[in-house]
DNA sequence: CGTTATTTTGACCCATGTCAATACGGGTGG
DNA sequence: CCACCCGTATTGACATGGGTCAAAATAACG
């Protein structure tokens, strides 16, 4: 199951800058390195840590979140396998990043990434794509906690859901939310309660299935997208909404 | 879409481009850059525009800002003196920058940027550095609103915009909000009308007295710190000014 | 000065938070 | 395989922070 990976533990290269082949890729940078895994609940950094490597992930999801003095907590984002983590590196973390479900990442250091990333314009360019990815992901957040209704969040994070826990494209979009409730609500500013509420009332609405707790059924995808609001709208991959398609 | 910003095969600067000196900082290089002004209301970029340069402010107040498809409006930053500006340009720009007073701006190309950044491991790393301020004032101001209240947003604010536009560093702190309320509402993820009611209150406590419509004194910012909540915290700002301080 | 846009204040209401039961589901041990 | 338990989720009743609508006050500007 996890034994896909390519080179387990091939032997790591010496003087840094040594390996950086033509044609390298920030992924295959990636791949080479060991992978680790962490239990759910284990934390991958802290913040506040001093930025020491570059993730990841391949299996999993990670929660990302800050706690205040009083004790609330703002989860500032989720990652999904295929996403990296930690690219804003220039000072210590900004999150602690925590496993939601038994995750497994690769982790490449600074040192090593600066070396490859000193030899090659092309990976220069590929980690300032990441980063924008990142601030792009904060930007949306912050159009979705200032300015979207409750419903409208909910909408716009099931949505976003469906694109990156992506697995399953059939058409009756079943997604996998392996966070709980807390998390969520945490994370779209909202309470508990409140996000439950969403749920029924889209529910009740034949919006999505609740299968369990932790599978959604998007059964109208483009509704969601209408009560999504202003918010939620296009960002790039959504337009792939070919889930609409089912327009019996 | 994305295609005309990279800088694919940058083997060889042009030669304008080939003295990247020793000691160069992206200050000086914004230094060598002619000025431009932009009168109030005049938009820097769009929302959605090819990135194809960086800024850094000389003079003035920008605002940064998004539009939801009904009109909303998000307003994701404000730019002062000495900061920059565009620096997540891997892709299109995420907001529409706009002068809310006069504003003074060097402009360097994306292909400058380029050539100095590809002979300079220092200058890779102070745009790092910029790229990291930037992500960290937008999970600020994810958190603040996400989780704080009212109260606690506009005494942040208060706080952040004392610290920024810093000029006068002086003990009844005097600051100058050269943008409207709306503006303020727009950022704070408030209204208008919140805005006001927390600053009346704030006068009436005691913490700040209004001087006409854009200047505040902070008569108590330790009080407004507390109000603040675990949101308006360190900031990283703050670190600098106690280094700094504790020189006795 | 008069005119207009912006800000401030007031009265009222609603979306969402809070507090309090249930109800469900996923493990565990019998 | 079933019965029980406990943490999570859901639902309900109620409270309230902040939104909405409307008017008055103030500042900016010709």
């Amino acid at each position: 199951m996890y034994s896909s990976l390519a080179a387990p533990n091939r032997t790591d290269p010496g003087p840094a800058f040594s390996l950086v082949r033509e044609g390298e890729t920030l992924e295959s940078l990636f791949a080479a390195q060991p992978s680790e895994t962490f239990a759910s609940g284990q934390a991958v950094f802290w913040e506040g840590d001093a930025s020491s490597h570059l993730f990841q992930l391949t299996e999993g999801c990670l929660r990302l979140y800050r706690i205040l003095s009083d004790g609330r907590r703002a989860v500032t984002g989720f990652v999904f396998p295929g996403e990296s983590l930690g690219v804003s590196f220039q000072g210590p973390h900004l999150y602690t990043a925590e496993a939601v479900t038994p995750v497994r990442l690769n982790r490449l250091s600074l040192s090593r990434l600066y070396a490859a990333v000193d030899a090659s314009v092309h990976l220069r360019q590929q980690l300032l794509a990441r980063m924008y990815r990142d601030m792009s992901a904060a930007q949306h957040l912050i159009i979705l906690l200032g300015q979207l209704s409750a419903e409208e969040r909910v909408a716009s994070f099931l949505l976003s859901a469906g694109r990156r826990s992506g697995a399953d494209r059939s058409r009756p979009l079943t997604i996998d939310l392996p966070m709980s409730r807390l998390d969520i609500a945490d994370y779209l500013g909202l309470t508990i309660e409140t996000v439950c509420r969403v749920f029924s009332k889209f529910k009740r609405d034949g919006l999505i299935a609740l299968e369990g707790r932790q599978r959604i059924v998007l059964r109208h995808p483009a509704a969601l997208q209408a009560l999504a609001g202003g918010g939620g709208e296009d960002s790039g991959e959504a337009k792939s909404v070919r889930l609409t398609a089912r327009a019996h």
